[in-house]
DNA sequence: TAATTAACTTTGCAATACAAAGTACTTTTA
DNA sequence: TAAAAGTACTTTGTATTGCAAAGTTAATTA
């Protein structure tokens, strides 16, 4: 029990963290704009967690212009991939153990 | 997307509220010891925890003298068992779909 | 009578989450 | 060309949460 618990990252006990990482798992990268859209989040609270979730190495920034407009996008790094599928292993695990 | 996160139920995404409802669906009943000995917190987090699961219906507490000993015990209740599995289905749909 | 046990409650603090407002820079529009 | 708007933040302020540690109550055993 301990020990499946221990093996959920806190990183992803929010929400937000969570559907950010599942939205850069399924998709290569996506820019700000997109998550907010997905997320349904003001665009202070967006910033902060990806901010955390760079903080950790789990993602990539890239900042670019597209067209005349800047354009920020992120994607999963390799690091962020690992961590996030360790993480709904444990959840796995730890539901078959729930039943 | 959202709906998968929305499903999550925000009382289980505290890692002691998960360990302990997941206790108390594999086992009829558990006593405060019990509890405290398999989470490996304070008595004063458990209780606080368990206060919070009892607000939202999702435990049942019974207080008794087991010999001279005061003794109380907790139990998942009816609406309990089916918030935490519908979060844990609400999790498995979420990860299918992670992959 | 003092110490111990069980199960809390209270206190206090640190971390987190969030909305809203503010900022910097650029582009589009009037 | 001045004003408005867009992008991606940062800052501010507040409310909530999580936690350890200390205090509490009531009974019990030494």
């Amino acid at each position: 029990m301990k020990d499946h618990l221990e093996a959920l990252n806190k990183a992803f006990e929010s929400r937000v963290r969570l559907g950010i990482m599942s939205l850069l798992m399924v998709n290569a990268d996506m820019d700000f704009g997109m998550l907010k859209e997905q997320l349904n989040i003001t665009d202070g609270n967006l910033a902060s967690h990806l901010n955390a979730l760079d903080k950790l190495g789990y993602i990539l920034i890239t900042k670019q212009f597209i067209g005349k407009k800047p354009n920020t996008s992120y994607a999963a790094t390799d690091h962020g991939r690992k961590a996030f599928s360790d993480h709904l292993d444990a959840l796995e695990r730890f539901i078959s153990r729930s039943v």
